[in-house]
DNA sequence: CTAGGACTTATGGCCTGACCTTTGTACCAT
DNA sequence: ATGGTACAAAGGTCAGGCCATAAGTCCTAG
């Protein structure tokens, strides 16, 4: 918006003779290419699995040079779109973007912006109900298959303070899991995830608290099992209510590290 | 997963003769330099506005070519840490990311994993009653003064649909800001684009909705300026709910486009 | 003395061409 | 069969250059 303005002279009057003349961008040669590329794998015309054509190939065809088509690649590579893998047989691959760039975003939203430490714990308070809800309404029999089985693991693993942290995370993934809305599931576990790394280190795991946690996972299982949307919110509400005050009673860090 | 486990030999027995052995990956040097400024700006070393070096002296001073450093940078590009200006007195400069890259990674997922729309509405009428219950708690005097002026300019586009459906983008995004919570913000945010993009040409806005939008946009502001938590997120529960039903049984579109 | 234009310079963008590294395949020797 | 050697195909990296862009510098016309 700064120097967007260039295209009226000192009077302000519009120099653009009556055309559609704006100040126009230039876009680097490697971003046309990754918008290209990348419309045609959203777009479907690419399927999973597909490999695209070899970067030689691809520099020729396109009339661009080779390293100008490798920096759109990397793009397409760090957005979660393609895989590549060097060697013969090689090449990129189309590939369905998971959790896991939502994740890497996340994390270098919170910590280049300093976000808080009580803002992910309040964000996690508000957001982890609404999984709850969707789970309670959406959860297929194997979603409490998968549930039970990371419960039982996690009350095995009392008294293993890091192993447990890592369990509750995969508790709350599994709940994700259960949504059915990949959308939830990727807000709810990114953030899951980085409050892990934030909190590992703590000590705050005494034997009554894992038992409390335990118990609270029970009651908020219970209610998606038996598909009360209401139940389940409010359980996970209160679980994750209580977490919080308890970690910001003991130690506030107010930063995220790294 | 499916091909991570070649550290065991046929009879599934661990080969690694007891030693930490696990099927190394060998990164490249432009990732180990990525992840090295990355943590460089993450940890705060490097300001915000700060140049980094130019790319040849990066080049000469870390041994790589220079090739590999703009890889390197390229990538912090896309994460949003970094802008990128030609010229003379161009090169690299440190920038806080912003909701945008969080918005095109949530586009990226919905549309590469063929999210349905109605995932999206589900996830929006989850979350937008958090951001509301929020927002009434911790709205400034000058979000409301922001709020107020969107919906008066709001109420001026009737008529012009796609005005119209922009300014309540406009609105929803006033209320993230308002729950000074930079994560719910940025989610609710995109999530509000990513809507809108999947949305701007439908005619279902009617003289009527666009009235019975504008009360209950009304309602929710008369709620959060009071500071009621409660109210707030109901109303903005029937609200989201409402519109929902009213997308859903005119037009379902199943796949977003693009 | 000032305004505008021509030159200079520093920087990223891009190209060509080469070499190295990794990985898969084929073939051969033991 | 087992292992080794050679080859091939692909990405990863480097070197050096030229072009495009944008800021500074200087010089001249008015």
């Amino acid at each position: 918006m700064t120097q967007a303005d260039n295209a009226q002279d000192d009077s302000g009057v519009d120099i653009g003779l009556g055309l559609g003349l704006a100040p126009m961008s230039v876009p680097k040669s490697s971003d046309v290419l990754a918008n290209h590329l990348r419309q045609q794998i959203l777009e479907g015309k690419l399927v999973e699995g597909s490999a695209l054509p070899v970067e030689r190939a691809l520099a020729t065809s396109v009339g661009l040079g080779r390293q100008t088509v490798r920096d759109a690649l990397r793009v397409l590579e760090i957005e979660g779109l393609i895989v590549t893998r060097p060697g013969r047989a090689g090449g990129s691959f189309v590939r369905r973007p998971d959790t896991a760039t939502f994740e890497r975003t996340l994390n270098v939203l919170v910590s280049g912006r300093g976000v808080k430490f009580h803002s992910l714990l309040e964000a996690r308070e508000g957001l982890e109900p609404v999984a709850a809800r969707l789970a309670a309404l959406h959860r297929t029999d194997d979603d409490l298959v998968a549930l039970d089985r990371v419960a039982a693991k996690m009350a095995e693993s009392r008294g293993n303070v890091p192993l447990f942290l890592q369990c509750n995370v995969e508790w709350h993934v599994a709940v994700g899991a259960a949504t059915h809305n990949e959308v939830i599931e990727a807000i709810v576990n990114s953030l899951s995830k980085v409050i892990l790394r934030s909190t590992d280190i703590e000590e705050f795991n005494s034997e009554e608290t894992m038992g409390a946690t335990l118990e609270a996972h029970s009651r908020i299982l219970k209610a998606i099992r038996a598909g009360d949307a209401d139940k389940a919110a409010s359980s996970m509400s209160k679980h994750v209510h209580v977490y919080r005050e308890l970690v910001e009673n003991l130690n506030v860090p107010e930063d995220i590290p790294m």
